[in-house]
RNA sequence: GACCCUAUCGUCUAGCGGUUAGGACACUGCCCUUUCACGGCAGGUGCACGGGUUCGAUUCCCGUUAGGGUCGCCA
């Protein structure tokens, strides 16, 4: 029989993290046995349902790159899809429903109830068998030892989750289900619903939750709990990938950056941990800069403009060559991409824009010596024909020695003159990159900045 | 209230009866340095608690505590 998993998620208008590693989970489990990875939208909740909806889980996993075999193309419930065990959006699939409700109802495993279908539960603790938490012997609730009976039929005629999961997991013959922890004790339910249609239940793996860094639930208002604020974020899909796998799996062997075709060969589903994992973002942060590191200055070009574009800067006037160049002064030095725009901005913008707050020290940049130290070192560099990083750094300490000080009172208001901002690349190659006629032109605007301030 | 899962540095984890309890992120100090960084060196912090089993428990069992989950005509 081959093996078959799905992620099912319901349209909820975000894709939360645990989600997106819950489908990551099927998808590296599915990869790794040369199974079938289906993606199924739960929208029986009619009033919680959209289009745009499902559309943010689509994007969300197609930008991790966990692509599915079978499942919607498009967010539309009533559109295109790939596979033969469609409809995969639930509300498409009401006659399916309808039919195994009365199968349950004429075997004598359902009945009605006050408008609604309950669903016949008996008594007995149930095992659950889970390859993630081992066998799990369930015991009813003291309300279900009142009535162990549940609907699977709303009394407006609408399926219940419960139902049309293992009517979906059955129809579509998934062989494993890898879920979140928060379906275990409801397990139960699922394997008698099972039972009752006379079929073998699938295998189940409960993965563990992951929480906030400070062990609390993870909500859809937490910080980093929606998918979408790593997309925004400046994070590398493969970074947020490759945390993912760190939470609730181990490689072995101390290694943290590893290749999603290595963690394919090595994962499987005993290996998962068993206990809740704490999101923290400082770790993921530290891939992503190893991933943005890297990475190939093509793709990290992709990023970077993308980061600029956001901010309203084109680099569109710019040759390729002048682009790469400017790149390559902070691959190296950026976390994430969205500090692109401050170390990056000033390459592509005509006008140097100062930020005064975070200027190195206003005592020392905005005085008349350090002006006239400026327009020494601006005249050095109108001699300097080479002008690469090795020879400005030897002209700026010569001008430097020339003036008495040490080259940090001309590297500090040069930077600022360059940048308007203290942080940024190498002084020397970004100056190099800039090259000498906007150097010259930067030094000058800034000098007569200086006057003004006077 | 009942039921279920879990418990190694702040965090993610390695460990599966005998280890100086390892790694990574984060943090602290020093060095280097043109900013921010990087890098180098050094450093601290951990087996939740109490009982067993055993020659010996981080490791196995029980309990306690704590955290998480479930018990819906939500998914």
């Amino acid at each position: 029989m081959s093996v078959r998993v799905r992620f099912a998620p319901s349209p909820t208008g975000y894709l939360h993290i645990g989600g997106a590693r819950t489908a990551l989970f099927n998808w590296l489990y599915a990869r790794h046995c040369g199974a079938t990875f289906v993606l199924r939208i739960e929208d029986t909740d009619a009033a919680r349902n959209s289009q745009e909806a499902v559309d943010v889980i689509l994007n969300g996993l197609r930008w991790l790159g966990l692509e599915w075999d079978e499942g919607p193309l498009t967010g539309a419930a009533s559109g295109p899809s790939k596979g033969e065990f469609g409809p995969y959006f639930q509300s498409q699939r009401m006659a399916i429903y309808k039919k195994r409700v009365q199968e349950l109802i004429d075997k004598g495993y359902a009945y009605e109830h006050e408008g609604a279908v309950k669903f016949r539960m008996d008594r007995e603790p149930v095992m659950i068998p889970d390859v993630v938490v081992g066998n799990v012997r369930r015991e009813l609730t003291d309300r279900e030892q009142l009535d162990p009976d549940f609907v699977i039929v709303r009394s407006d005629g609408q399926p219940v989750f419960h139902l049309v999961n293992v009517i979906d997991d059955l129809e579509m013959k998934i062989t494993h289900v890898i879920r979140g922890e928060d379906h275990l004790a409801n397990t139960a339910k699922h394997l008698a619903l099972f039972r009752a249609f006379g079929a073998e239940p699938p295998t189940y793996g409960h993965i563990p939750l992951i929480l906030n860094i400070d062990g609390t639930k993870m909500g859809k208002r937490d910080v980093g709990a929606s998918l979408q604020s790593y997309q925004d974020g400046g994070y590398a899909p493969e970074a947020v990938v490759n945390y993912l796998c760190l939470l609730g799996w181990s490689p072995k062997g101390n290694r943290e950056i590893l290749p999603l075709d290595e963690v394919v060969a090595m994962f499987d589903l005993p290996q998962i941990l068993r206990h809740n994992a704490r999101f923290d973002l400082a770790k993921l942060q530290w891939i992503n800069w190893e991933y943005t590191k890297s990475m190939p200055i093509e793709r990290f070009e992709i990023f970077a403009k993308e980061a600029l574009a956001k901010v309203g800067v084109s680099t569109a006037e710019f040759s390729p060559e002048y682009s790469r160049a400017a790149f390559l002064t902070i691959k190296e030095k950026i976390k994430q991409f969205i500090y692109v725009p401050a170390f990056a901005a000033f390459y592509f913008r005509s006008e140097v824009v100062f930020d005064d707050s975070a200027s190195s020290s206003e005592a020392t940049d905005y005085t008349a010596i350090t002006g006239d130290r400026l327009v020494k070192l601006r005249d050095a560099f109108v001699s300097d024909t080479v002008f690469n990083s090795d020879s400005l750094a030897a002209v700026l300490k010569g001008v430097a020695a020339e003036c008495g000080v040490k080259a940090g009172l001309l590297v500090h208001p040069l930077r600022l003159a360059m940048t308007g901002s203290a942080i940024g690349p190498s002084l020397y190659h970004l100056l190099e990159v800039l090259g000498k006629d906007r150097v010259l032109l930067r030094i000058n605007q800034f000098v007569n900045r200086i006057e003004a301030r006077l």
